[in-house]
DNA sequence: TGACCGAATTACCGATGGTAACCACTGTGA
DNA sequence: TCACAGTGGTTACCATCGGTAATTCGGTCA
């Protein structure tokens, strides 16, 4: 087993070590998470180390490369937002009330912590070297993945949408979030409407707010 | 023969400079395209200087900094793809057929040029040092801005939502846009349904389609 | 011809991600 | 008590990048 194997020790026994390396790496994590949190998501990997009072290649032991950090230091920070959406999305009331206490608590989360926000949208920063992937659709930030099948699997199951219901869910699903991170990360920068209003407005366009407004006098239509 | 001829001297008058100069400047951008699209967002400037047959001096005296060639070179794509987009949503037709017409020429255009759409999604890149601006709001990819405001105005004009009706438009512009482009991101990846398809289901969900839908039977509600 | 001027190149700097080589400490077996 | 092995850690280093001074080269004017 030897889990995280590095170790090799058979001094003590193995469930002991892992307690102490994973110890570690949460650590290692909450020093990656404050530099990161005060120098931006260009961080370097040194000044990580310095902060967590060691040298860098004790943090490549661990992590693998920058991308393998960055990768768990995200991770963290979008369970935690994905737990308190869950919540949001599972409390107990109608559909609509339902749908802006999701947006509140999203745009209250990048609200609050705009850095954290800052830095989970941009976990790749594709280092100097390298980097040839082109499949072009796995750069995006992880996080509106996630939040997206997270979301076409709540509207599947709860939606009764027809047969072709599971492809429909994931479009709405990636669709609605990324419609919730757009108008936020704008929001986020100009703030011109109180919080409220966005999430309302917002349930007003999903609530087909588009279909039922009327054509200006004189406008060409839309 | 100097065709490209620095000039040598203020001998012309400064129309003949500018011409040559923006000229050059194409020049350089059409190599530095051909060097992004082959080796992606993180190509370095000294390939797309090699590329284009000169040293790389010559770049910086031309864009700045490696932003600035970055920002000139996405300047082109951004207003190509928004020219296409502004024909789709001025095309004289009723609205629901005018929202899937854009939405078809935006999944097209990505779709046919992945790399571009790639490269447009990560301008910032943010090298090495510094890059202490922590505004949060200004990093996202500056075409989904544009995008976001040109259809803020052209909904604002034509659609009549009331007294708040500018606020309200900027919002919708900014979310449907970011509707599009994270449900075209989630589908360039995987391409689980025709384009056609997702279009459909876009402008359904626009349309009020979570509104409509039924709750399952037995689900919790929606 | 020779001084001059500007464009382009070479050579360089500082910083980064990443790694190999080295070091020190600690407990074990004889 | 002492060699030893294995651990965690550090130092020193590399290649590469963005960016820039110093320098060279080509042509123009007196």
């Amino acid at each position: 087993m030897n889990k995280t194997q590095r170790n090799g020790g058979r001094a003590g026994p193995e469930g002991r070590e892992g307690q102490d390396t994973t110890e570690r790496r949460r650590e290692l994590l909450d020093a990656a998470d404050r530099v990161v949190l005060r120098d931006g998501p260009g961080a370097s990997m040194n000044s990580i180390a310095a902060e967590a009072g060691i040298t860098k290649p004790i943090l490549y032991r661990h992590f693998g490369d920058k991308e393998g950090l960055y990768r768990a230091l995200a991770s963290r920070h979008t369970d935690a937002l994905l737990r308190s959406l869950r919540a949001a999305l599972d409390a107990p009331r109608e559909r609509r009330s339902r749908v802006e206490a999701t947006l509140d608590t999203y745009l209250t989360a990048i609200e609050t912590h705009p850095q954290v926000y800052r830095f989970l949208m941009h976990p790749a920063e594709t280092g100097p070297a390298g980097e040839q992937d082109f499949d072009a659709g796995q750069h995006s930030a992880p996080l509106l993945r996630r939040l997206g099948e997270e979301l076409a699997t709540v509207v599947g199951e709860r939606l009764d949408l027809g047969p072709d219901g599971v492809d429909r869910a994931r479009v709405w699903g990636h669709g609605i979030v990324g419609m919730m991170h757009a108008a936020g990360d704008w929001w986020l920068g100009e703030q011109p409407v109180p919080r409220e209003q966005l999430v309302r407005y917002l349930a007003d366009l999903l609530w087909g707010g588009l279909t039922e407004a009327d054509d200006r006098p004189g406008a060409p239509g839309f």
